[in-house]
DNA sequence: GTTCATGCAAATCGTTTGCACAATG
DNA sequence: CATTGTGCAAACGATTTGCATGAAC
């Protein structure tokens, strides 16, 4: 099981220790446990199994230190409440408008925009999102089933 | 000027006629002034220079038609409030760290990831939002200035 | 005159925060 | 015991909505 209690300090003037909570560990086996990308009341609902007077403020709390800490990456996808994943190797994400799910997309290493746009913007690009748009593979055999 | 009053209706069981107005056709000319992505604050702050007793409500009520008509796009980079452009030629949007400024991005036609991934995926992708984030060409000069 | 749009204020919803107390190191 | 984390409830800010009135067609 992985645990986080130390991180960098980026202000050594007043260096921050994060202790050791039950509640941020459980959020952080949750996260690792599949590919999920849950909205912070899911992850809420989860714990609750656990630790039944948890509070919506400590889940927020939680993954505001897990993402100052770098290991929880915050995802907009236009919804109306954010999703949260574990930080990764950069990928991106699918969106299946028939069912909503998401889909982890890796991107083919061969295929790298980002030198040939620093080239043409003369911007520095640190970071990258790339969200798409479809029918996944499962609700496009549905809907060609309902066509028959 | 542009007007837009008529528009397709997808459900024509009971069409839907947009009537003109002139806090509808403000925010299309605000939008048209430049490539801008204003929050819906922005606008409203706009739009009363014209209209003194505009209110909020009304500014979402019709960037809401304006999406539905597919002539507004809702953009959304995780901040607070959500910003909104005239929909045009696909584009994508590069924000940088410094200043925060949007800029659009045009993706060089000859580097297309779409079919490529639809391939590895088997989705069938209708369309893809990119963000890049970094530090534009402006803040990058004052940085090199600064460290002179 | 029917339908759609407006202003206003209240309501909603996701998220944040202040506080007194509890757990960690 | 100094510091960080917690639950709770209240506060917050962006967006939405109900309602009576007004404008468009």
């Amino acid at each position: 099981m992985l645990v986080f209690t130390l991180t960098m300090c980026k202000d050594m003037t007043k260096p921050k220790r994060y202790k050791y909570s039950s509640q941020r560990q459980k959020i952080i086996s949750i996260l690792s446990g599949a590919r999920i990308h849950p909205t912070a009341s899911m992850l809420y609902d989860e714990i609750k199994k656990d630790i039944p007077n948890v509070s919506m403020g400590t889940v927020y709390r939680n993954l505001k230190v897990l993402i100052e800490q770098g290991i929880v990456k915050k995802l907009d996808f236009g919804t109306s409440s954010d999703r949260f994943e574990l930080k990764r190797d950069p990928h991106h994400h699918f969106i299946c408008k028939v069912c909503e799910g998401i889909t982890d997309i890796e991107i083919p290493k061969d295929i790298s925009l980002i030198p040939k746009l620093e080239d043409s913007y003369n911007f520095s690009i640190q970071s990258c999102d790339m969200v798409f748009y479809g029918v996944c593979e499962n609700c496009k055999n549905k809907e060609t089933k309902e066509n028959k």
